[in-house]
DNA sequence: TAAATTAGAATGAACATTCGATCTATTTAA
DNA sequence: TTAAATAGATCGAATGTTCATTCTAATTTA
C-alpha cells in the first residue's frame, strides 16, 4: 500500500473491532467480520496480533489510556480540592457519553472473564493520580470515607451504564442533565 | 410424578447455566458443559429449550421475576414515602449482594446483545410498582426530579457494579458498609 | 535480490443442533 | 385385571456449520 502504514492499518483493525463488538458483543464478532468491516485481509491480523483475545485486550488498553489521560491532562491539581473531585466527574461523565461505542464496549469488558485480577490492576495504576486526589479529599474530610471502589464505581460505573442507557434510547443526556446528575453524585460523597 | 422431575431437570439446566455463565460468561459456556454440568443429555436441552438463546433468555426471565417479586414484597406502601424509597435501595442492594452470581449473569446480560428493547421493555414493566413509588417521592418534592433512568442506574447498576467487585475480591460488602452506601445512594437523591 | 508484508484459501477444532432409538408412565381396550 | 397403545421424556452419536488460526504463494519494499 501507499499511504497506509502500519500504523493505520492497526488502527483500522482496532475501529472495526470496536465498532462491531459494541454491536454485537463478543461472540457476534467473529474474526472475518472484523477483516470484511477494517478492509483488510485474514491473515494481516495474526500479523499485527497474536490472537483475538490479544486483539480485544488490546483495544481495551487503547482506550482506557485514551480517557485516563484526557482525565489527568485536565487535572488541575492547583485547584481547591472539592473542585478538582467534581472536575474528575465531571469529565468522566462527558468523555463517557460522547464517545457511546467505546462505553459500551468497554462495559462488555468489564463483565466479561476478559477483566481478569491482572488487568484490573493494570487499569487502576492508570487512574493513580486521581484516586490519590480522591484520597487527599478523604483525609480532608471533604468527601466520605467509603472505600474507593464504592466510589470509583459511583463515577465510573454509573458513567457507564447511562451511556449505555442514551445509546439505547432510553435517555437523553443533555449537558444540563450531565450537571444535575454530577451534582447528585457529589451530594452522595460529599460530607 | 412426570412433571415434577420435568420441572427439576429445568431448574437444574436454569442453575448449570448460571453457573457457567456466570464463571466462563457467554462465549466460555458451551450447550456441552452445560449437559455436563446438569448432568442430563444433549438431546433433553432441546426437548426443553428451543435454542441456547431461548435458554439464557428464560434464565434471565427467570431472575429478573425473583427479584422483582422479592423487591413488591417487601415493599410496604403504608410507610412514609421516604422510608418507601430507602427500604426499596436496601433491599435491591440485599438481594443483589447476597447472589453474587446472579448479579454477574444480570450485568453480563444487561451489557450484551441479547438486551434488546423488548427485553428492557418487559424488565421495565416488572418494577412498575416501586417506579410508582418513586414516581410519587419525586411529585412530593421529596427526592430529586432526575429521570427515572437515571435513578434507576443509581439502583440497580451500582448494586450489581458492588456484587461484581465483591466477587472479585476487590471489596468486602459488610451489612455496615451498605448501610452507608445506602445512606450516601439515598444523599444523591433525596431534596 | 532478500526481507518484510499481504492475501485469501485451507485446516481442523469447537460448537449448536438434530435425529432415531429407547424407555417410562399413563390411558384405553378387551 | 391385563394387555396393548399412546405420548412424553431421555439418550448420545451424528451432522453440518461456524470460526479462529495457519499456510503457501504472491507482492511490495529496502
Amino acid at each position: 500500500m501507499l499511504d497506509e502504514s502500519g500504523e493505520e492499518k492497526r488502527t483500522k483493525i482496532l475501529e472495526a473491532t470496536l465498532k462491531l463488538i459494541s454491536e454485537n458483543g463478543f461472540h457476534g464478532t467473529a474474526m472475518s467480520k472484523v477483516v470484511k468491516e477494517a478492509g483488510v485481509s485474514t491473515g494481516i491480523i495474526y500479523h499485527y496480533y497474536k490472537s483475538k483475545d490479544e486483539l480485544i485486550l488490546e483495544l481495551y488498553r487503547t482506550l482506557k489510556q485514551k480517557y485516563a489521560k484526557n482525565l489527568m491532562d485536565n487535572l488541575d491539581l492547583n485547584q481547591p480540592l472539592a473542585a478538582q473531585v467534581r472536575s474528575i466527574y465531571k469529565h468522566l461523565f462527558q468523555s463517557t457519553i460522547e464517545n457511546q461505542q467505546d462505553a459500551i464496549f468497554l462495559l462488555q469488558f468489564a463483565t466479561s472473564p476478559y477483566n481478569t485480577t491482572e488487568v484490573q490492576n493494570w487499569t487502576e495504576h492508570l487512574y493513580k493520580t486521581a484516586l490519590e486526589c480522591v484520597e487527599k479529599a478523604q483525609k480532608e474530610l471533604i468527601i466520605k470515607d467509603l472505600p474507593i471502589a464504592v466510589i470509583g464505581t459511583f463515577f465510573v460505573d454509573v458513567a457507564n451504564s447511562l451511556a449505555q442507557k442514551q445509546a439505547a434510547g432510553m435517555i437523553e443526556l443533555t449537558d444540563e442533565l450531565i450537571d444535575r446528575i454530577v451534582d447528585a453524585l457529589w451530594d452522595a460523597i460529599r460530607m
